[in-house]
DNA sequence: CGCGGTCTTCAGCTAGCGCTCAGGATCAGA
DNA sequence: TCTGATCCTGAGCGCTAGCTGAAGACCGCG
């Protein structure tokens, strides 16, 4: 990950941000040369379109014609109409400032999951879920998950440690706004079921709170 | 948690929301200066734009420049397009009235998670705990807390070293507005059992005022 | 159109939790 | 030492969160 952005403040919010999904970043406040960036060995570009001491645009063109590399630029309003003719110069995506952090990281992993770069298997103890190939194995063996139990234990396992509240479940695993929290219960029970044939309970109710893996 | 906004009702369905996620609120209902806002240490600012005898995105510059504090703003629809232009990024995050308390709850707890304000534990003595984790712990040893005694507990630690009123601890820990000092006294007095299994006496009472917890 | 698999809804049950109450202990002041 | 105020705490009770089996809704596929 490699992002370039002259305003501080901002370089620094979004930098925390990536390095919270667990992506390496590496940053730059100024115009780097092709060669710094690609030094980086990075998965992906984050480009400000308006630098001091050059331009995003003619920095992307130098670094796609070094090699495959996804760009996301960054651009203040009124550069959007004039310069969007190097949207066709190969940026995976683009936001118009101001945008939410939020907004960012959605289209990073966007990116990174279409180009294939971002990670297969994610693990907590003897958990393992690849949620790419639909897997998931406790000590070895393998579950035999629906979809939703899959993406709800690779979402516990993401987590882990915390306690995730049934609404917190519903919204990033399931995606909806009501709140019935029985669905989650109903599911949560039959991923215990699943997950409790391979040995302890690790998936624990916290009353009142939600759920919480406990890795070991 | 700083909270800034102007009407009335608003903000106290928004405090009430926070404090019942364990959150401890400062609201604010009229344009506080940057030193106010930050004498409350808080993890994260949620600003209304349009304030009477200021402006949201003033006050979040102040903020910024003081220190590095996550900031939520509050706008009305025509307000983005306008005012948000010059401000470019800056905010972790920001929500278009009207919005559902629970959208913006989503919001609040994941710009908390992001810059990892969330899950940090806090301490006193040797009594950790981790209200993002659910888990409270003594010399080590877990306590096995219900829901009410970890934020309980939490907000004593956040306050410790100074008296609280038993009213005190029903608006900020229940979020009641009645008065009836039994209800803490109870559970206080299970919190002592369960903390006094694991060392001495740290949470004192002091007659007439409350009750403080003594860090060692 | 029927079938198998999956997700959701429903309803009954259980147990933990928070609150109230009341009796006793403790404290401060006279 | 007496007295009233304050605080502590065990006991009990109602409520609700959570669990789960079963039935109904939905969906893709042949």
């Amino acid at each position: 990950m490699v992002l370039v952005e002259d305003e501080g403040p901002v370089r620094q919010a979004i930098e925390r941000a990536l390095r919270r999904e667990g992506m390496v970043v590496t940053g730059f406040s100024d115009y780097p040369g092709p060669d710094q960036v690609l030094a980086a060995a990075p998965d992906l570009a984050v480009l400000d379109v308006l630098l001091p001491g050059g331009d995003g645009f003619e920095l992307a063109r130098e670094l796609r014609a070094a090699r495959d590399l996804p760009i996301v630029f960054l651009t203040a309003r009124d550069a959007v109409e004039d310069r969007l003719g190097g949207f066709a110069l190969g940026a995976d995506d683009y936001l118009v400032k101001p945008f939410a952090l939020e907004e960012l990281m959605a289209r990073v992993r966007a990116v990174l999951r279409r180009t294939g770069r971002l990670g297969a298997a994610i693990e907590a103890g003897d958990v393992v879920v690849d949620e790419q190939a639909g897997i998931a194995t406790r000590a070895g063996s393998p579950l035999e998950l629906t979809p939703t139990e899959l993406r709800l234990l690779a979402y516990l396992v993401r987590q882990r440690g915390l306690v995730l509240s049934k609404h917190q479940l519903l919204t990033q695993v399931w995606g909806y706004d009501a709140y019935d929290p029985n669905v989650v219960e109903v599911h949560v029970s039959a991923l215990r079921r699943k997950l409790e044939t391979h040995g302890p309970r690790i998936l624990a109710t916290v009353r009142g709170l939600g759920y919480r893996l406990d890795p070991r």
